[in-house]
DNA sequence: TTATTTTGTTAGAATAATCTAACATTGTAG
DNA sequence: CTACAATGTTAGATTATTCTAACAAAATAA
């Protein structure tokens, strides 16, 4: 039985696990906002339950049985935010909060019919994909914004550290995944970018916002 | 800040209360399936916060505070249970292991929302009433179904001690919140009831049974 | 390479929620 | 009005999760 304290430990350490699928003590302490010793004390404990392989001054690292069960949080987390989005009508800067704790809900059930009533959905609001049931996650490859060029056209097709204000700030600018966006220029000097979308002929974005937005080429 | 457990102590609390609003602390221990020992020390706790009366050897009851708090995890849950049978398609006998769950979910705009996707309803789906938002609960006042005579004829308009296997025990009777049932004849030696409803001229119900389901008259 | 900063661990303590064993009070049946 | 049963409390322990303070290792800078 894995609790709701160490399903969260376990989404983080999916969420921020780099290529080699490693991720520092101190990075999942400050995901969490949790002190580093309480972090260690729980690797241990996930260690034994063969979830997580720890040692001692090493990265951490999901175990296969780890990584599985990550994703199945995951998967809850996501199918609830997509549900809200598509069902309930909440707009995609509202979902977050919520679906961090509708995640935890133990009820197979619950989340097949969610999945079922939304067309099984491969992907979720902010455009990351949905892991399936047995915990696989489909791979999908975007390029930053920020990694583009001068005369490019691209889509937006998915949004990097969702929070809020972030996401305010995207409907503000009319921003959404699907906007299609022409890269005018980049200023050297910040690295901003202007670019023309919907009806903004000349629009400028930050080199802040530009690393968050991630877009497909076509 | 009321903790998960908290709250599921007030609704428990709420739940059992008699007439004059007294729970005994055994009752309460048996509802929850938590020792009396545990059920005292936090019944003390609740005292502090003040949402409970608590005097060493007598009855416990909700302070003001304390009903209305109760009142609206009663209203979350009930407003779940209405919301995955009519908006989901969950089966009445599905959704209270669910809804037991998801009432904890500390999000006005989430309930809210469920609230108005459903048309503010009154009633969740075993009849109970929904508390509005101030925690106030609508009085209904129903008949047992034991309690009728031969010759009436009664609506069943709410069930009590809704377990799923006495919920998949109407689904197999054809029995559903609304059903008119004609008293046929009750049998002295058991009380159980000869009645005739739908499409079954002469069916027979327990005691058991009659207790358990909630009528009106005309 | 030595000093400093950053990262990580150990030790010890706190809070929340739970339990069992033992004791106390209340209620009930003769 | 006792005796027994049922109910309720106290004491002490356990598990889960978290913290701070102190120490240790690793990484980085000088
Ligand atoms: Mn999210
Ligand atoms: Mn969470
Ligand atoms: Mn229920
Ligand atoms: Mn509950």
């Amino acid at each position: 039985m894995i609790s709701l304290t160490e399903e969260n430990y376990l989404k983080a350490l999916f969420n921020l696990a780099n290529n080699a699928g490693e991720v520092n003590v101190n990075e999942l302490s400050k995901q969490l906002a949790i002190k580093m010793p309480t972090v260690t004390s729980m690797m241990k404990k996930l260690a034994e339950k063969k979830l997580v392989y720890y040692e001692s001054y090493k990265p951490l690292r999901l175990t296969e049985k780890g990584k599985k069960e990550a994703a199945l949080v995951v998967r809850k987390h996501r199918l609830t935010e997509m549900y809200l989005v598509d069902k309930m009508g909440f707009g995609w800067e509202e979902v977050h909060d919520i679906a961090e704790q509708v995640e935890h809900v133990r009820s197979a059930q619950f989340f097949d019919k969610i999945d079922e009533l939304l067309g099984f959905p491969k992907l979720d609001p902010h455009g990351a994909p949905i892991p399936d049931k047995n915990g696989k996650l489909a791979w999908v490859s975007y390029d930053k914004l920020s990694n583009c060029h001068a005369g490019d056209i691209v889509k937006v097709s998915a949004v990097i550290h969702t929070s809020s204000e972030f996401l305010k700030f995207l409907n503000n600018r009319e921003i959404s995944l699907g906007t299609k966006i022409k890269i005018k220029s980049i200023e050297p000097f910040d690295r901003s970018m202007v670019v023309s979308y919907g009806n903004r002929p000349a629009d400028t974005l930050s080199h802040i916002v530009c690393e968050r937005l991630l877009v497909t080429f076509g």
